[in-house]
DNA sequence: GTCTATAGGCAGATAGAC
DNA sequence: GTCTATCTGCCTATAGAC
């Protein structure tokens, strides 16, 4: 496994984030370790230690490779899909695949680990909820501009609600193992901002 | 110190839970520890294990004062504040004043450290949810029927949603230290459900 | 890039005195 | 009920060899 590792075979930086944010995404930052990836992966600690020095700058790479997908999965979407309503739907549905495994969104999970996190993961935790506010604000302008959307209010508001529904019905809905229950959360959302006209 | 608490000036017990409660409301279940609590008490760390055996049971104990206080909180809504609406605006208020301490809902924070907590845990996390729908969805069946209340689909799926709703624009609003994100999310969310008619 | 060996600290928990 | 003393284990992290 070395061998090959050294060789170039294996990409042992990705496969690290690769199980540290499944492990952060199911149990939380501070409860997940070196030894639980290390013994996932077949290679001790301080090899961990070679690629990321200590667990903030983990977390820090963390963040920003999901950053980084986050906006690729939403310039898909915006590539892909055409009009307000079904770009929304589309964005509830990255969520959707992301409990389908069990997962928390890794923001929603750091969320909620926030106060004992080092200030640069707080400061991506919150940069990741204002691109995600700024892009749906603009869902939603697009929406009601085509009329297949509709909603009270600033886009910004509502962009904030919709992204705070998102994460609470994961949060709840893991708990009981149910992906059925942020399905129906994400229906009667997208159906309350649909026009119906 | 001890020896007053030794005549009973000093409730120990109800002043671990206090401290416990507040640590795991802000930091989580992982991120708290039994000397966090004997330092910030003056006692020492054998003293908590001899009122709550094990983190388990402490958490335990957690879980049903919480669940007994906001069963109480409810009754007193359901005693002070009449029709659908008017119950409903209280309810998010009660989640607002969680927040206002910049606290995470006990259950909230506890469905993120959900899939490392002991199974009794478990078990009183989604037990609370399961209470708060069952009086949330009365009081949207009462708001229908006194025309106060709005909204299409069960009475069960829309508690559902607005327990999700809640817990996620606390969990968001907290990382920004901005309690008016939690209110600008609920305001919202109250007008949508209300009757205009 | 990965290893062995190890440091230093804090975790949850217990024995037994007072 | 609370204490001192202590245990075992895991945590993050480093030194230095290969």
């Amino acid at each position: 496994m070395a061998a090959r590792r050294a060789r170039g075979e294996i990409d042992t930086q990705s496969e690290i984030l690769d199980v540290a944010e499944r492990l952060v995404q199911t149990r939380g930052f501070n409860a997940f370790s070196y030894a639980d990836v290390s013994a996932e992966l077949g290679i001790t600690k301080p090899a961990l230690h070679y690629h990321f020095p200590g667990k903030a700058e983990l977390g820090e790479a963390l963040l920003a490779r999901y950053a980084m997908r986050f906006k690729q999965a939403l310039d898909h979407i915006d590539r892909t899909c055409s009009g307000g309503y079904r770009r929304l739907e589309a964005y509830t549905e990255l969520y959707g695949q992301v409990l389908a495994q069990d997962r928390m969104c890794l923001c929603g999970m750091l969320a909620a680990d926030y106060y004992t996190l080092p200030e640069p993961m707080r400061h991506a935790v919150t940069g990741f909820f204002d691109d995600n506010e700024l892009w749906l604000a603009a869902v939603l302008d697009d929406g009601r501009r085509d009329a297949t959307l509709r909603f009270s209010g600033s886009s910004r508001d509502a962009a904030r609600m919709i992204i705070g529904a998102l994460e609470g019905a994961m949060l709840v809905a893991r708990t009981y193992g149910d992906a059925g229950r942020f399905a129906a959360a994400a229906r009667r959302l997208l159906s309350e901002l649909a026009d119906p006209g």
